[in-house]
DNA sequence: CCATTGAATGACTACGTAATCATAGCTTAG
DNA sequence: CTAAGCTATGATTACGTAGTCATTCAATGG
């Protein structure tokens, strides 16, 4: 009985006895409607099981209520954090998330959706300095914000961690603790986060007297593999390091494998410690020291600096940064502790 | 200099001296244009810097390049596996992904988006029993897969492994060790994969006489953390199990943990099985034996029906059910040889 | 050389909604 | 009692594109 075709505004006007402009109030909740006059149009609503088209309505406002976010790949459990945080927070606000992933052509195709008016605003979890995004935003002048990784002198909304200070910190707890003979597994220089990360470990191990060699950094794609045989090729050295620090978890997880393959024990032969805190690195088997930044709290900020922004376009761009906490566990516990008394804390 | 507001098709007709009809078919690739007018009319575009409003042009085509894709919390690394391979499939065709999570009110969000035709197709990675998809899918007639999990009395395309088949591998497989004592670790029976898994195993089990008693099965949320406190609550058995059988890796993970913190030894005194084989399982320091599914293969096919059933909406509900592969990890590794000697391999 | 065909293009309308403007009916102040 | 003000509603238009139909012009065949 019912007609194939989805029933448009202008159907349930003829259906509730009232103009499309008053359907159109009453689904956009506006106040000046008669109450009756509403409960009509509503009743009719429900027997012709009419809905708003959002494409019509998108076009006329140019709001889709859909967010970009454009994440790193996946296989980085920190993403994964970012993406389930971000889609809750969206979710809750009545907002859809568009997925990208910056391998691939994700940036460039984030931005074209902003051009083609497909996304109000957009969330960069992941951009890396020379990006496309950089120049096109600003040709665009999207409603964008950048958390977690960051550009300086992109002239934007950005939210992220105290990185520089978390790299400090590894460094003087790993001097504080004794060790001497240090390892570092970094990534790309291209990442603001390994920047900052790195320049705060050096410039704190520097301060102290401790310049670490060239022969104990590996610089590595970001994968767990990349950790594995980045600190296999550590242990492999004839005077091998008595800690390694990892520029994030990932590589902090891959090198703990590599360790445990080439007979290493963590944390008695070798300390490791990683960056951002992702849930594995507290699962009780792998306990892994590491610096935890506010996944949830970057997140919510990141959201609320859009949300201003899409409500109020000409606001100065604001910058948040949130401090890190240490996270002590088993891959770095004092020497003479055992594996499992450590575990039960 | 510019104008701040997007060029249309009309400001474009008007710069290349044609008329928007010609841009129109220019920009939808359409054959019979004269090749110095596509060219002019592509040189005015860059000039202009002119691209075409999605949300028009979906308007009209009722399509707007978006599919809707649902998954379960991504906490479960199978999800993330999931959501990744869909990413990457469906970026690749030039398609964009929109992301629900089953948790919160994803699946009717993703339902509404539909028949708001804000997305062309929906991808249901975890849809549960008398989930409101069902009812809902069947008055919207929308073109949906599901994929890994799936409905039995739901006549639309689907998806998934050979999960059936798989319990019965697990159950085989202890049986064949000498393992006699065999715990559960099981889920939800609203979710179609513990289901299945579940009536494998326990009939391959029951085949050759083997029941397993109340006490052995838990039944829990699926969540790191409940691995890990129902593996607990079986070694607290006066009589606790000889190995452990876990509906998913997400579960088995957390029953390493449970077994770790209560210095029970994995594999030396008992054996911990997963299904999924999510990529922690392959970590040499978690080295989780498992059963492995073809994820890549399920989101492909998922997709091309997807597509498929786009491009021609009257086809027959299709099935299809992936094997799947044991996968030996030293979490089942025979008692005779050291942990050390099977991580090698 | 004229009728016919086909390619290339333009004029025009529809898509479903939001927003502006106009109007009718009712209330209130003077 | 009348003009002004307010509320609720309808008529109309605009958003930017796709697609339909009509038109022009050159090529082709008899």
């Amino acid at each position: 009985m019912k007609t194939k075709s989805t029933a448009t505004s202008k159907d349930l006007a003829l259906a509730a006895g009232v103009s499309q402009a008053t359907v159109s109030r009453v689904f956009r909740g506006e106040e000046n409607v008669n109450a009756e006059t509403r409960q009509r149009v509503l009743d009719a609503a429900k027997l012709i099981d009419y809905r708003p088209n959002a494409l019509a309505r998108a076009m006329r406002t140019s709001r889709l209520g859909v967010i970009g976010v454009v994440v790193a790949r996946l296989s980085n459990p920190l993403y994964t954090e970012i993406l389930c945080a971000l889609n809750e927070v969206l979710a809750h606000k009545g907002l859809k998330v568009v997925l990208w992933d910056t391998e691939g052509t994700g940036e460039v195709a984030a931005i074209d959706a902003i051009s083609q008016s497909l996304v109000d605003g957009l969330i960069f979890a992941a951009v890396t300095r020379n990006s496309p995004v950089l120049h096109e935003a600003i040709r665009a002048s999207a409603p964008l914000v950048l958390i977690n990784r960051t550009i300086d002198d992109l002239s934007c909304d950005q939210v992220s961690s105290d990185n520089h200070a978390g790299g400090r910190a590894v460094a003087s707890y790993l001097l504080d603790h004794g060790k001497r003979r240090i390892g570092f597994i970094s990534g790309s220089l291209d990442v603001s986060t390994v920047r900052d990360r790195e320049a705060g470990f050096l410039e704190a191990m520097a301060e102290r007297g401790h310049e670490i060699e060239t022969s104990m950094i590996r610089r590595v794609p970001f994968s767990h593999e990349s950790g594995r045989s980045a600190m296999q090729s550590l242990l492999d050295l004839s005077d091998p390091p008595d800690a390694v620090f990892c520029a994030n978890d990932l590589l902090a997880l891959g090198a703990l494998d590599g360790a445990y393959e080439r007979d290493c024990r963590v944390p008695e032969d070798c300390w490791i410690m990683g960056f951002d805190d992702v849930e594995q690195a507290s699962w009780s088997t792998l306990s892994l020291t590491t610096v935890r930044q506010p996944v949830q709290k970057i997140v919510e900020d990141g959201v609320n600096l859009l949300l201003e922004r899409l409500a109020e376009p000409g606001l100065e761009p604001r910058r948040i940064v949130h401090p890190v906490d240490l996270m002590i566990r088993r891959s770095t516990a004092r020497a003479r502790l055992g594996a499992k008394d450590e575990a039960k804390t």
